[in-house]
DNA sequence: CCAATAGTGTCTATCAGACATTATCTA
DNA sequence: TAGATAATGTCTGATAGACACTATTGG
């Protein structure tokens, strides 16, 4: 037999293969918390509790997972988040009462106003306080998922400003630096903060200023590449 | 319906889903040399090419993915890896000529002897050098997918000392040095390297000695908990 | 003026880079 | 003793932490 005749023959549902789903942690932070996406789930299993954005490939439509995990959040939000990065993927028999299941998790940020008006519209769809989250019940490993994806902007935010796309396009920098106060969960000291965005040329300045009660703020906006940039020293931990 | 009605109808063949797979990039480091893991494929697709050690889960014998990558991983060398991490996940409709396939890829470390005689018994299972595979034409994606797993390895060598589990239990600092440097590309400052492992304390120093024409080199075991540990500071890049 | 917030100056501590020096083995 | 390899001493430079200080707004 050739490989033609194999590809030809191939029924890929011979043997029985585990369920595969995507989820999505989407941060953003705004009125100075962390706040996650959360679904209300309308269908079996879980129905009725509240979990992470997500759902099967459309084998048709999606080319790739990452279009995918686009797909589901332009779903829910209107928009597609300026930040997507794959978290891990889970699988085993436990996580889903169907049997075996496998998910891809990825983590996304936005800034809170560009899916305020739409997040509104709808009912099942909401950006809920983190600290408010650890204590609810979600749907599957959600918790655990949300967990990780945590842990894993902490660790960015001690040697990246990746951080930054859960911000509007302009931002301030005491806005940023307590953002990931937020993540670290400690508070930092603004010289080094700011020095080193300073010295790595990492944002720019728009000559806009907002006030807040006191001096007011330099506004910045990103670079394109600086999403991508590491520290070599990180932030005390 | 109630939810067990739903799980008592659920036919999860309803939905045409995407193939699974796990892939492994196996490294060690053998005669100076960095070398993975590679297996001549059988079977179509991609037969007679080499290719990573893989496959689908076994939804009877498998709990978790993990257990899926160990089980592969053993069949091949004879024993489980002491480093084992998952890589990433990768989902297009181009990877496989059978169509829409995910594959979770892991990286994996051992020593070259604690399989040596195992995988020198059978010819489809080789320790290949990493230079002369990026030159080979590879089953599927698996270049990619060893090109990201070499360098997700050589962040790790600028910021933690996993490479070692690519060591035998016992192991001197030249020899660890000259892996880092391998992986890393570039010579290494001797003092620099040592200084931060014996602050850090992460070996144990067995008091053994190894002879290498020189000076004899003192061999060193790692820490249980020295996987885990990342410097604050990067080497340089 | 004061209160509040933004932003800077400057000293110290830590640690990687550079490279010279010393130590310990074999032939 | 020479050659080879291992290990250390020590200076410099970069950069984070600490914290005092100055700047700019509104009331």
């Amino acid at each position: 037999m050739d490989e033609q005749q194999f590809l030809a023959d191939y029924d890929k549902h011979q043997y029985d293969s585990p369920l595969l789903t995507i989820d999505a942690v989407l941060f953003t932070y705004h009125q100075e918390c962390l706040k996650v996406l959360l679904v209300e789930r309308s269908n079996y299993p879980e129905r009725g509790k509240w979990g992470l954005p997500g759902g099967f490939v459309d084998l048709q439509r999606d080319k790739t997972l990452e279009d995918t995990v686009r797909r589901k959040l332009a779903e829910k939000t209107g928009v597609e988040p300026p930040y997507l990065e794959q978290l891990q993927s889970i699988g085993n028999t436990q996580r889903d009462p169907r049997g075996w299941s496998v998910t891809v998790a990825y983590t996304a940020l936005m800034a809170f106003q560009s899916c305020e008006t739409h997040v509104a519209s709808v009912a099942d769809v909401q950006w809920l306080e983190l600290d408010r989250v650890s204590r609810m019940d979600l749907a599957f490993d959600h918790q655990t998922i949300i967990g990780l994806a945590r842990e894993r902007m902490r660790q960015k935010a001690l040697y990246s400003i990746v951080p930054a796309y859960a911000l509007p396009e302009t931002f301030t920098l005491p806005e940023l630096q307590h953002l990931h106060e937020v993540l670290i969960g400690k508070p930092l000291q603004k010289k080094s903060f700011r020095r080193r965005i300073e010295q790595a040329e990492l944002l720019i300045n728009t000559g806009e200023k907002r006030s807040e009660g006191g001096r007011p703020a330099t506004l910045y906006r990103m670079k394109q590449t600086s999403g991508a940039y590491t520290f070599v020293r990180n932030l005390e931990d």
